[in-house]
DNA sequence: AGGCTCATGTAAATAGTTACATGATTTT
DNA sequence: AAAATCATGTAACTATTTACATGAGCCT
C-alpha cells in the first residue's frame, strides 16, 4: 500500500492535480515508484472519499476541468503513521535477468542485443540523474527536506550503477562465446 | 507476464512439484522474481490448461499427493520466444526510499533504526549471495547453463551491494544529528 | 466551425497477496 | 490414532496495466 503515501508525500510537498502528479511520478517520486495516471486519478479519488485530501475550490472542479488537491490533517497523520511502519524488504521483480537464465536453457538467440540495449538505457538514466544532483544541489541541500531528497535521489544513483556493472559485465561474458550453442534438451540439477 | 515464463524456465532446468518450485523461487530464481505458492499452483494449472506443460504419470497425480510437472515442447517454443522479445526496463518498486521521502516532509520520527534494519537485512542478502558463488562455483561455471546462472547471481550481488551501499550512507548521513530529534542509533557501516 | 491537445475519467483484464481448507504422509 | 507437517488447492481481495471515452480550452 504505498501509492496513496507516496500521493500524500507529493501533494504534501506541493498541492496538484492529477496530471501534475502524473509528470511528477516521472521525475523525482519515480525513481522508486511508478504509476500511470489512471492508477492516480482512482487513487485521488479513494483519498478524497477517505477525508484525507481534498479539492481545492479555486478552479471549479468539473470534468475535464483542472482539479487540484490538498493534504488535510487527517492525511498528514497517516503519512506520519506509515513513516513508522515496520515492512521488510521485497524482492526486486525484473524480466531482464529472468530471461537471461531462460537464454541458459533455450539458447541465448538474439538477447546480447537487447542486454546492450537495456544497458545504454540504464547509463542513460544514470547520466541524467547524476546531472538531477548537479543542477538541483549545486551547494548541497539547503533544507532538511532537501536533503532526504538528495539522499533518495542517490539511492536511484546507487541502484542504476548497479545494473549498469551488472549489464557491462554480462554483455562483456557473452560477447566472448558469440552465437553461442545451446544446452539443448539435457537437464541437469538446480543451482544452490 | 514473467511468473509463467520463470516457471518455464524452472521446469526445463529440472522438473519438479508445486512445492519444489515455491522452495526454488526463495533461492536461485528468487535474485529477481518472488512468487508465493498459490501464485505458483494457479500458474502451473493455466501452463497445463494451455498445454505447454504436463503432470508426469510417475506419482498418480490426486489432491495432497506431489504432482509433478515438465516441460512439452510448445512450453520449450513459448519460452524460446519470449526471450527474443524485447521490453523495457521498469521502473523498480521499493517503499522504502519512499517512506524517507515522506519523512523528509512529516518528520524522521522514528525511521532511523527501520534504515539500519534494512541495511543488516540486505548485508546479510549480500553475504549469502557470495556464498552461493563460492560454494557453488569454486572454479568459475563449468557449462554454458551454468556461466549464466552465475551471472544472474552477480546480478543479485551487484543490486544488493548498491543497497547497502546507499543505505549505509543514509543511516551515516541521518545519524549526524540536524533536523530531527532523534537520537543516532548504532551507525557502523562500511560497504564489502 | 473543425481539428488538436490536455485533463479527467470508466471499464475490463491481468497480476499479486492474504486467509483459509483439505487430503496425504510422517512423527510420537 | 492423534498430532504435526507437507502438498495442493479455493476464495476473496488488492494492485497494476491496457484500452478506450468525454469534456474543456486553444488554435487556425
Amino acid at each position: 500500500m504505498s501509492l496513496p503515501h507516496a500521493l500524500l508525500t507529493a501533494l504534501l510537498e506541493k498541492p496538484s492535480s492529477g496530471s501534475e502528479l502524473t509528470r511528477r511520478f516521472d521525475r523525482s517520486i519515480g525513481y522508486f515508484w511508478s504509476a500511470t495516471h489512471q492508477q492516480i486519478y482512482r487513487e485521488l479519488g479513494k483519498l478524497e472519499q477517505a477525508g484525507l485530501i481534498r479539492a481545492l475550490p479555486s478552479p471549479v472542479p468539473t470534468r475535464g476541468q483542472r482539479k487540484e488537491y490538498e493534504v488535510l490533517p487527517e492525511g498528514r497523520a497517516e503519512l506520519r503513521a506509515w513513516v513508522d511502519r515496520r515492512e521488510d524488504p521485497r524482492v526486486s521483480r525484473d524480466p531482464l535477468p529472468l530471461r537471461l537464465r531462460a537464454a541458459g536453457v533455450v539458447g541465448v538467440g538474439d538477447l546480447l542485443p537487447e542486454l546492450v540495449r537495456h544497458r545504454d538505457l540504464h547509463r542513460a538514466r544514470l547520466e541524467e540523474y547524476r546531472e538531477f544532483e548537479r543542477r538541483d544541489y549545486p551547494g548541497g541541500p539547503r533544507t532538511e527536506q532537501e536533503r532526504v531528497q538528495l539522499l533518495v535521489l542517490r539511492g536511484g544513483i546507487d541502484m542504476e550503477t548497479g545494473w549498469v556493472s551488472w549489464l557491462t559485465r554480462a554483455v562483456e561474458e557473452l560477447s566472448g562465446t558469440a552465437g553461442a550453442p545451446e544446452a539443448g534438451g539435457s537437464a541437469d540439477g538446480d543451482v544452490s
